[in-house]
DNA sequence: TCTGGGGTCCTAGGACCC
DNA sequence: TCTGGGGTCCTAGGACCC
């Protein structure tokens, strides 16, 4: 068998692990920016629809509400105690986001009563509330968690069994846009086809999905029929792009603000590409005008930037994406988004970058840029993050984030440590 | 005034090959 | 009247996920 656990509210519950008065209280995390509501808690969900801007939330609620800006360094580490706890517990854990995982449930006479446990001791070891879905398929564990979630007779245990008579039932009752792998697009077009709920879909004929939509929906019926035939990527596969963006606190048409951003997204990127070992082939950069407002001229531009031999170094990367920042920069147009993406990744394996080129001193010199890359690295690894930097970046330059709502980050930074008193 | 960021997979269609 | 057939590779775009 299969689990799905899902912490509860994840980014609102970290808020609450170490700001007790929250709890019970609607709350709500905002987007990068302070823009859009993307994680609620109960209490706010009847108040406010889920990715509503957060200043359309009408002043009557707003005052009754806590918005508080993302806060990922306190989440991505909370996530990981919770992975890690999870670990000790369940001889397989896959991660899937950063609030969910699957789990493998072999060999236990009462999957129930374990998870249960499980549940009791994720809550105990790192204060975060989750539920568990139990069922043959990944298709189905989801399907069973949102109802362990949904309905509180099972405390947040649920384990869904094809064989059972209520499987049917269930499947009648989950409406087709809940399916994991259904979006809305598709909902849509099965919904002209008359099917509206699981377990139509479930019945569907498997060659018409096919046909009239793709492989993909193909697998998802048949893993409603309880054959698992999606598998899920090793955490460790490394990503073919690497994409680092942000939107700007303000909007700005200033060449040197484009160049300080565009800076530190390679750079960022390229910390990242070290980090799962590959080198990248070519740099792409865009920048985004604002398309909510109609009254500015739009323009929306992006270049690739081939590099002259694959590499992971920040130097390089910097300089590519800067020479495409002003092949495309042009004055007049205020942006709100910039970003660099990596390209055509490889492994970084020791040789094949140096290609045809190599020499005695190009690999000298290509050892002691790495060890360079590392040592940048590790000391930012160890002293946090950009202790070191590229060039520097004003603090209250326009395209710095807004976040004026921001918790400590408790667990990663000693001077933000929670104080007991 | 204000509207997220970072990914994946699949398919269709064009270019090119013999 | 009648314009080959089949394969691969690449890219753009669309769908999905959290």
């Amino acid at each position: 068998m299969i689990g799905l656990i899902d912490c509860n509210n994840f980014y609102a519950s970290c808020e609450r692990v170490f700001n007790p008065k929250l709890e019970g209280k609607p709350i709500g995390i905002l987007s990068n920016n302070d823009g859009c509501v993307i994680a609620r808690s109960n209490e706010l969900k009847p108040l406010v629809p889920m990715g509503m801007p957060a200043y359309q939330i009408q002043p009557k609620i707003r005052k009754q509400v806590t918005l508080l800006s993302s806060n990922y360094e306190l989440y991505g580490d909370m996530s990981q105690r919770v992975f890690d706890t999870v670990s000790n517990y369940t001889a397989n854990i896959e991660p899937y986001s950063i609030d969910e995982a699957f789990i493998q449930l072999n060999g236990f006479s009462d999957i129930t009563a374990h998870c249960q446990k499980l549940k009791t001791i994720v809550k105990r070891d790192t204060g975060i509330p989750v539920s568990i879905g139990i069922a043959t398929t990944r298709t189905l564990a989801k399907l069973a968690n949102h109802i362990a979630k949904k309905q509180i007779i099972h405390q947040g245990v649920y384990c869904l069994s094809t064989n059972k008579k209520s499987f049917i039932d269930t499947l009648k009752a989950y409406a087709i846009d809940e399916i994991w792998g259904v979006g809305r697009r598709i909902a849509e077009k099965l919904q002209i086809l008359g099917i509206r709920t699981a377990w139509d879909l479930h019945q569907a004929d498997l060659k018409q999905i096919r046909q009239q939509f793709s492989v993909v929906l193909e697998r998802t019926v048949l893993e409603l029929r309880g054959i698992a035939c999606i598998e899920l990527d090793d955490l460790s596969t490394p990503k073919k792009n690497i994409m680092t963006s942000r939107s700007f606190g303000r909007l700005t048409g200033d060449l040197f603000d484009l160049q300080e951003a565009i800076r530190i997204h390679a750079s960022r990127g390229a910390e990242k590409l070290r980090y799962q070992k590959s080198v990248a082939n070519a740099v792409l950069v865009f920048l985004k005008t604002n398309r909510f407002r109609k009254d500015l001229i739009q323009y929306h531009p992006s270049i690739v930037i081939p590099l002259t031999f694959a590499t992971d170094d920040s130097r390089l990367i910097i300089q590519a994406a800067q020479k495409g920042l002003r092949s495309i920069y042009k004055k007049g147009y205020l942006f709100m988004k910039a970003g660099v993406m990596l390209l055509d990744l490889k492994a970084k394996n020791s040789n094949s970058q140096y290609d045809l080129f190599t020499s005695e001193s190009s690999t000298y010199l290509q050892q002691k840029n790495d060890k360079l890359m590392q040592t940048i690295d590790s000391i930012n690894q160890k002293m946090g993050k950009n202790t070191i930097q590229l060039g520097g970046a004003r603090q209250h330059a326009p395209w710095q984030i807004k976040r004026e709502q921001l918790s400590q980050r408790y667990t990663t930074r000693w001077d933000e440590l929670p104080l007991v008193k």
